[in-house]
DNA sequence: TTTTCCATGTAACTCGTTACATGATTTC
DNA sequence: GAAATCATGTAACGAGTTACATGGAAAA
């Protein structure tokens, strides 16, 4: 079993890879830049930097600026870096488990109206049409490791989707799927 | 935000309304011919169940057959039919944020080395193959509503990742993302 | 002068899962 | 006689989010 955790450890080695920064400077990174790959929080983050310090793959260094509120500067650790090479091929070689949101109101499309149907299937289609066009139009970010690769496999997926919603809204008009309604109850 | 909370609450009405039903049925029901669409537990079934109950969307007959523990025979309430009909059309309608698992290595696969990385993308492949190879054989249920509606959506999608990963493994072996392993620390 | 930014952290809460308790009964 | 099935439910736990506390500095 893999989930969302492992990947945020790996996402933060990943960022301190880069160049040693604090927390703050991290959580702005990943909600101005990542928000289309990561939704962890600030809380998150900071509770699990902590951790990962308490673990060894990462070190804390205190740092003041001006009179501004001290800083935690996390620089990764040899454990850190060797970790994170573990992780980044084990996470990449496993298939995950693509329970996609969304899948249980398909599977009452048939107790629908048939004019509701369609018309709830064409606001799901635009819907997905704007995300397309929102994560298309995504910013590049050419130098930051590969978050585009990323993004280009969210559009491949999405336009499957699209698609796989609009050939349903075909079948569902064409009759191809018989609705009948809520059935009395039995 | 939609979220999986009320796809729940969808699932067991969409069961009560096709019968009556005690938890139990319930839980064995999405345990042996949805595992492929939900993944909700038992505890959880019968904690939403309960709570449905107490906010009236089904009722609860005791039934006790021999003298085998006492079962809470559910059944859907007019609320009930009235909710389903609205969380059918909307949870349809809206498009969900598919934020799928596995985006996090894919932004560090340039981190790797190039027969590394070659080696976990072929993995990859070779697992995501597998679970489309057993959606596709999965057992049909014809008469059980829009189930292979559903499973039908996420081979779809299934498709669209695993020709995806295939032609970031081609590009990668051809030299079109370039791979430099872990540059050292800076 | 009030709001926003910097910077870290804690506390309360939600949601779901695992694991356990119970007790009779059929199956191995 | 031990284990699995039927049937419901509780308790503990884990992971993450929201909201809040703090306090100086810069910006509106």
């Amino acid at each position: 079993m893999i989930d969302r955790h492992d990947e945020r450890v790996l996402l933060l080695l990943g960022l301190l890879m880069s160049q040693s920064q604090h927390g703050y400077q991290i959580n702005e990174f990943i909600e101005n830049n990542l928000g289309n790959v990561s939704l962890m929080k600030k809380a998150t983050a900071y509770a699990l930097l902590s951790r990962m310090e308490a673990e060894g793959l990462v070190e804390a260094e205190a740092e003041r600026e001006g009179n501004r509120p001290t800083r935690r500067v996390y620089s990764i650790t040899p454990e850190g870096v060797e970790l994170m090479r573990e992780m980044g091929e084990s996470l990449l070689a496993q298939p995950v488990t693509i329970l996609p949101p969304g899948e249980i109101p398909i599977m009452y499309i048939s107790a629908l109206e048939p004019e509701v149907a369609i018309r709830a299937l064409e606001t799901r289609l635009a819907g997905i049409e704007a995300q397309l066009r929102d994560l298309e139009g995504a910013p590049k970010h050419p130098n930051v490791f590969g978050v585009d690769l990323a993004i280009d496999r969210r559009i491949a997926i999405l336009r499957a989707d699209r698609d796989w919603f609009a050939s349903v809204l075909e079948r569902v008009r064409s009759g191809g799927i018989p609705l009948q309604g809520m059935p009395a109850k039995a």
